[in-house]
DNA sequence: CCGAATTGTTCCACGTTGTGGAACGGCAGG
DNA sequence: CCTGCCGTTCCACAACGTGGAACAATTCGG
């Protein structure tokens, strides 16, 4: 390990070519398909005609799909590296999922973390037929959701406030929290507990438990959560499914990482 | 540049860093999830050094998993991305499909090309409780499957070379096709009905009719199938779902490009 | 239907950045 | 102990990416 002091250094405005590619491949990858190049310079910090050379590298072998003028959507390629990604690792996580699932019997979700956001990547569903609007891929706030402030309240002050003062802290429902002091507050006890709840603050009827999954440098890389119906559990008992939570998140990031 | 006798001719474009970035990210996520460098540097044909260093860039920002030592996994990052893209397309695709299904009565996949293979990226299960033993993101031969056939029929004389003489003519079931002058007429044939069948070629016990997915320019992206087993579907009875199939290609084309 | 604002695309001189053969150290297997 | 193989580091060279600015196409508003 040469002398990398851990900050940022060079990298902060762009840095590494294949760095660009990444964040303008992450760019075209977000939900509502056909982006303009504007929007994926933009989103990707990258400036305009290099947005428009990597793409055009990234069309040639069809990772993405040049829809003419200027709009871009993931290509072949992308979604069939997708799928292999998704598909490889559910060797273990689902098995984990699952056995959570038994355990408290509401649904099950994992998301990992990708920048202000948190993106769903494991689903599995409660017994009972109740609608739950989730769905693999389906992006969620960090302020508003269980998942989202395990993730926050594990991430450097700096990077946090970063985070934040990017996404904002937009209200979802009468419950969310939207004072940036009172959200301090909650993570300082989140980081305390090992675990978050979302008591309907993300959606009206649903109340969530979930723990992180940090890495091997304490690092936020996603967490699990269980949610329930807010009729069908209490605060209290959503929370009393904290150790299973922890648990399962433990096990996660022993398969994960 | 190493003038590569005849044999591996696509050494044709190595020289932008996005394109080495694109390939070693494809060879990380590639099945069997740790790999190892020297794997990864021959896999997406990039010199040892530059695959170190494009996958250290990619470890930093969580794209990989550095397990130590040498061995790279798909990271969070990469995996909230591949979510993000499997969970996006699913608009009119899944739609497409449940169609399909609902027609044939029989288990209906989507595959799409990468390389010298296809991966499946959806999927419709039959019905019946019969055991598909194929999973999203498990990836097929194209030379004894179907859906194989359809891209490579599709495919330019001199790409489709290329493709099977790396991946070669492996004998699956007793059927396989394994002489290349055999596989030729049949993709001649292929490509005359706008169809493909397997005849227990790739799995024994199972058919399947597959029709292709073209781009604007022509070129296969990949193909839909019907999968059938074979003591309840005949060879007739699966080649008469070759028009519905075909118009399930043509509306997902539409949706896909 | 036309002009104005916005956006996609091309150009190009500049020097930063990636390049990859070769050499080094570490690890395992004979 | 020696012998491959593999991961990692090094470095001189120039190729490649870079991004501001000019240009073309397209959209929007009146």
């Amino acid at each position: 390990m040469t002398a990398e002091t851990g900050g940022d250094g060079r990298s902060s405005s762009s840095g590494n070519a294949v760095e660009k590619a990444l964040r303008v491949l992450e760019a075209v990858s977000m939900p509502g398909a056909p982006h303009r190049l504007a929007e994926i310079a933009a989103t990707a910090g990258v400036p305009k005609p290099s947005a428009h050379r990597i793409l055009g590298t990234f069309a040639e072998r069809g990772f993405v799909h040049s829809h003419g003028g200027g709009r871009y959507a993931p290509g072949p390629r992308l979604r069939a590296m997708a799928a292999q990604v998704a598909g490889d690792d559910d060797r273990g996580v689902d098995q984990v999922l699952a056995e959570l699932q038994r355990q408290v019997g509401h649904t099950v979700h994992l998301a990992l973390r990708a920048g202000d956001r948190a993106v769903y990547t494991h689903k599995v569903e409660a017994d009972q037929p109740f609608r739950t609007s989730s769905r693999i891929g389906m992006w969620l706030p960090l302020h508003s959701t269980a998942i989202g402030k395990c993730v926050l309240a594990h991430l450097g002050v700096l990077e946090r406030d970063d985070v934040l003062g990017a996404a904002g802290l937009a209200r979802r429902t009468p419950a969310t929290i939207t004072e940036r002091d009172e959200l301090d507050t909650e993570l300082a006890e989140v980081r305390r507990r090992g675990y978050a709840v979302d008591d309907e603050e993300n959606e009206a009827s649903i109340r969530c438990v979930a723990a992180p999954l940090l890495d091997s440098s304490g690092s936020p890389v996603g967490a699990v959560s269980v949610s329930g119906v807010a009729f069908l559990v209490s605060r209290e008992q959503i929370e009393a499914f904290a150790p299973e939570v922890r648990h399962a998140a433990h096990s996660l990031a022993a398969v994960l990482l």
